[in-house]
DNA sequence: TAAAAATCTAAACATTTGTTATCGTTTCTT
DNA sequence: AAGAAACGATAACAAATGTTTAGATTTTTA
């Protein structure tokens, strides 16, 4: 659980004795390869982090198409956020993009933190400030961007992305089919 | 500031001391339509509340066409949020729609709450999840929601926004033309 | 209050993007 | 290691969406 240390050492201070109870509550849990972690119409009861591996953030409409939303790779929580706050049912499922292992945080403990944590308020409000910049930044990328640059520029986020994703992943991602992802690959800009 | 006061009461307990003293740095002033409160390029040092009228946040992208984001009214804060946490210029403009009385929240005294305040975290962690789902929501409901379940239902979240918003707006907001969105509107679904 | 500007719809046409199918290659499964 | 499945490129065609223009209203400005 080093990882999620050092995260949550980066952004709070905390005590090791608070740290332990914490830690104590969560729960490690490996994932194979394109397994689903959570899944719609099921109020989600946990955050993940993800210790090594790769989940992607999907909705699938009414003709059983796959869109998908978010990447999270190493070092990053992970959930149909909204869902997990308004305590209603998910409408994003999770799936694994690789053979994944987590860190299953669940609620009754990060809300132990708000409570008990002098800093756990500050933990909170951080993640929420860096998942909400981590959604805005693609759709400022989108208008601000170029097709090709927006396809280079996702490696500066996810370092190795197009060893580890699909194409038709990222094609669902940026709301294109992989046929004309393939077919902007070949155009200049 | 009546309606600053009753926002922060229903997200957190803070003493009448402490609340004057935040109200005191803050600032009203009054826009008219269509001015604009924030521009590209310049780093945010206030967020926006707004107690009267409309603001929509926009990118003009390398063609000068203007993209909406998103709109904010009534009661909601607004500023080019990811810019303002992270220090760096803005991408988005924030113009108003209407003639607005607005409080500016200056970044120190923001800072300030989350040192001093006993729930001055929790503040930013509410306001942070809230913003979230905000951004979140319009993006479920693009994948859930068929064009004419989306024009009926961001009648939800702005009750009157088809009389206050201009059509050409909206279709800027889900990413077509007016004259596609004129088209869908005279469609069954 | 008159002129100017903005708004919405509509039509014709152009362009972009999606769909389907095929093929060669790579990756997974057993 | 062999067969099956997934993947990515490509082409031909179809469908969706954009562009341009015009005209009838409404709203704003002076």
């Amino acid at each position: 659980m080093e990882s999620l240390v050092n995260t949550i050492r980066a952004m709070i201070a905390i005590s090791d004795k608070e740290l332990e109870y914490f830690l104590s509550h969560c729960l490690e849990k490996r994932f194979k390869k394109n397994e689903i972690l959570s899944k719609p119409l099921i109020t989600p009861n946990e955050i993940f982090f993800i210790q090594k591996g790769m989940i992607r953030v999907l909705i699938t409409d009414e003709e059983g198409v796959e869109h998908t939303i978010h990447f999270a790779q190493e070092n990053q929580f992970i959930a149909d956020y909204s869902a997990f706050m308004l305590k209603r049912p998910s409408v994003y499922s999770l799936q694994t993009l690789e053979d994944t292992f987590v860190i299953v945080m669940p609620k009754s403990i990060i809300e132990w933190g708000y409570q008990e944590l002098q800093e756990g308020d500050k933990l909170g409000r951080l993640i929420a400030e860096y998942y909400f910049i981590y959604q805005d930044t693609p759709i400022k990328n989108m208008f601000a961007l170029t097709p090709k640059e927006r396809y280079d520029s996702i490696t500066e986020v996810f370092p190795n992305i197009h060893n580890r994703v699909p194409q038709h992943m990222i094609a669902s991602y940026w709301g294109i089919t992989p046929v004309h992802l393939s077919r902007l690959k070949n155009q200049r800009k």
